[in-house]
DNA sequence: ACGAATATTCAATAGTCTTTCATAGGGTTA
DNA sequence: TAACCCTATGAAAGACTATTGAATATTCGT
C-alpha cells in the first residue's frame, strides 16, 4: 500500500530572491516541503502539473500577475480547491479585497513575520485538509482521531481496516461532496495505482457495515452513476 | 451575486458598542443575519445554544477572553467546526500567532475596514461551506448543488435519477431558453447517442413529477412544436 | 516463511433507470 | 366541428448500476 502524503507540499511563486529564501528557510524548518518558482507562467504550470497542498502567490510577478494566476487556478478543476495565500506589498484596502474576492484564502502584507506566515498556512490547511493539522475530525456523531487512528460513533468504538479508515477520513474531510469511484481511487488509493473502480463498492460496503450498527442512520449516500458522498440523511 | 443560500448567521462577541454597531451595519448590508453579544460567557452560551455559521470574537472581553472562548468552542463537538475570526486591537505578532494557533481561522487587527471584514468572512465561509463557492445553481425556489448532487425545492429534498438531474441542471444553466428535443439530446445525453426524440418527453414528465408536488407551480414550459424551457409562470 | 489480516476480483442477484411504444388528451386550423 | 398535429401519460421490456457473497490474491507482522 502506498503511503499517504505526510509532508505538506507548498508552492511559492515569488520573484524576489530574498523573500524566497526567507520563506524557504522558515517553511522548511516548520516541516513543509517547499517548491519555489520565480515566474508567473511557470507557477501556473507547476501548480497544474504537480498539484501542491497550498500555494503562496506574490502579486507582482513577471509574465503573469499573482491575481491572474489566482483567477486561472480557480477556473481549472484540478486546482480549484487548492488553498491560496496572497503574499504582497500591496497593502491598500482595495487590493486586499480584490485578492480575497478572486478566491485567495488569505492575504498577507509584506513585510510579514515568517512565524505568522507559518501559522496562517496552518490555519488555512486546518480548514481544507483537517487531517494535515493532526486534528480530530467529526461528522454528526462520528469522530475520527487522526493521531490515534481511532474512530468512534457515539460511544461505540468502530473498527476499520486501513483502506476503510482512509476512505472515511477522505469523506470526513470533504463532507457532502460526491466523489466518483475514479476520484476516490485517486485520492484514497493513490494516483498511480490501478484497481478496478468496482473495488470501491466493496470498501464502501465494509465501511457502511462497520459504521452503521443495528438501525443507525447510514451517512454514506450512493449517487447513482456519479459516486458516493458522506452526508446526513435528507 | 444574488444571495443564493439561506442567510448566513453571524455571531459577534464584542463589548465596544461603536464597533458592534459598525459591524452590524455593514454585515446586515452585506446580507448577513447578525447576532451581537457583549459578554464572553454569554457568547460561549449563545454559540452552543444556537450554532451560528461563523463567529467574530473580540479578544478583550468581560468575564471570558476571546482566546479562551475560542479554545472552549474548539473543544465542544457542536461548535468544533464553526469558523472563528478574531477581531482585536492586539497587533503584536505573538498575539496574532496565539490567536491563530488556538484555532481561529483568521485574525483581523483593529481598526479594520468593514469591507475587508466582509470579504474575509466570505473567504473563510468559502472553505467551510463549499456551497457558497458557486457550485450552487438556483432558480426561483429550486436549488441544485453540483458538488453534493443535491436538489431541493423550498425545504423539500427532490430525488432525481441521473438523467433528470442532468436535464434540470441544463435548464438551470440556461434559464428561460427553449431547447428542442434534438438540442436536449445533444447536450444532456451526448452528441453521439441515438435515442428517439420522444424519449425526452418521458424524462420531462418525470422531472415535472419530481419537482412539482401538490399544486406547486410548474416551471417547465412546453413550447409547442419547439421544445421545452425553464421559466417562471407568468 | 508462515499464518492472519486485509485487499481485490469475480459472478450472481437485486434494484433502479431508460427507452420505447401505444394511446389518450389538447390545441390549432380550415 | 372535424381533421390534424403535437404532447402527456402509463406500462413494460430491457439496459444499466449497485449490492452482495465468496473465492483468490496480497500484504504485514512475527
Amino acid at each position: 500500500m502506498k503511503d499517504i502524503t505526510v509532508t505538506t507540499r507548498v508552492l511559492l511563486v515569488e520573484d524576489d530572491e530574498n523573500i524566497t529564501e526567507l520563506v524557504r528557510y522558515n517553511l522548511e524548518n516548520a516541516g513543509f516541503a517547499i517548491d519555489c518558482v520565480a515566474d508567473g507562467e511557470e507557477g501556473l504550470y507547476k501548480a497544474e502539473e504537480d498539484t501542491p497542498d497550498i500555494i503562496l502567490l506574490d502579486w507582482m510577478l513577471p509574465n503573469l500577475s499573482g491575481l491572474e494566476i489566482c483567477r486561472q487556478l480557480r477556473r481549472k478543476t484540478s486546482t480549484q480547491n487548492v488553498p491560496i495565500i496572497m503574499l504582497t506589498a500591496r497593502a491598500d484596502e482595495p487590493d486586499r479585497i480584490r485578492g480575497l474576492e478572486t478566491g485567495a484564502d488569505d492575504y498577507i502584507v509584506k513585510p510579514f513575520s515568517p512565524k505568522e506566515l507559518v501559522v496562517r498556512i496552518q490555519a488555512v490547511l486546518r480548514r481544507v485538509r483537517p487531517a494535515l493539522a493532526g486534528h480530530m475530525l467529526s461528522f454528526e456523531d462520528i469522530r475520527l482521531d487522526n493521531v490515534s487512528h481511532r474512530v468512534t460513533r457515539g460511544e461505540r468504538v468502530v473498527n476499520l481496516g486501513p483502506t476503510e479508515y482512509r476512505l472515511l477520513r477522505h469523506f470526513m474531510e470533504n463532507p457532502s461532496r460526491v466523489f466518483s469511484r475514479e476520484q476516490l481511487l485517486d485520492s484514497v488509493w493513490g494516483r498511480d495505482v490501478y484497481v478496478e473502480p468496482r473495488t470501491v463498492d466493496v470498501h464502501i460496503r465494509r465501511l457502511r457495515k462497520a459504521i452503521n450498527e443495528n438501525g443507525e442512520a447510514d451517512y454514506i449516500r450512493t449517487v447513482r452513476s456519479a459516486g458516493y458522498a458522506l452526508d446526513e440523511k435528507k
